[in-house]
DNA sequence: AAGCTAATTAGGAAACTTCCTAATATCAAG
DNA sequence: CTTGATATTAGGAAGTTTCCTAATTAGCTT
């Protein structure tokens, strides 16, 4: 848990997110959005997953990264917590990310 | 604010800001409830100042330092930006990482 | 001013982070 | 088994963080 805000605590990390976030990702397209090495990028990519922050899973030659949503919501409830102690046993709602599905 | 995100990446600079929310207190309180030296929660007390996550002021001899709650709340709202898209840049919108949880 | 308490600044050692290039592993196809 | 593409591991330089002790600053009281 302290590993999730250390892991977010790099741009290049929010921003490969942020990439996950939209879609899985195969590693060399990540490290091709870069100004860094493929070797940089693996390292943030190692980060994240040692953080529960991502997935990997071998396809073929390649390595398509995945976001675990779940482990960023944690930061959030964390965060939230020290925001307002309280959304945690008592579902307000008062935040309302919730979508249609 | 990637500040604010270095400065939440160390478990005792939480620690600070989660006795912080309770109420403001001064540099020796805070000093006192951590098995470190004074000068490195000094130090810890700069990064959170730096980052805009607490105030500093003086009073008497002593220091009171208080949470800028809403420092904290921009982070939630970031992190809350990465977890689900909020209304706010692109609209690639067509993800599918459909939430199980 | 001198003494006392509260807190910070200075200086430095040890550990960690970040990023690079070179070397290696893994898989698919011929 | 060799080649080519994809990706990781190894090794190391440069910079940053973390934490300590010693020295200093700031304010209050006498």
């Amino acid at each position: 848990m302290n590993g999730v805000f250390k892991a977010l605590s790099h741009p290049a990390r929010r921003q490969i997110i942020a990439m996950l976030r939209e879609r899985p990702r195969l590693s060399g397209e990540i490290a091709a959005a870069f100004d860094m090495s493929w070797p940089t990028i693996t390292g943030h990519l190692t980060s994240l997953k040692d953080a529960g922050l991502v997935d990997a899973e071998r396809e073929g030659t390649s390595i398509r990264y995945r976001l675990r949503l779940s482990a960023l919501e944690e930061a959030v409830a964390v965060l939230l917590d020290l925001v307002d102690a309280a959304p945690k046993a008592d579902p307000i709602g008062d935040l309302d990310h919730g979508r249609s599905d």
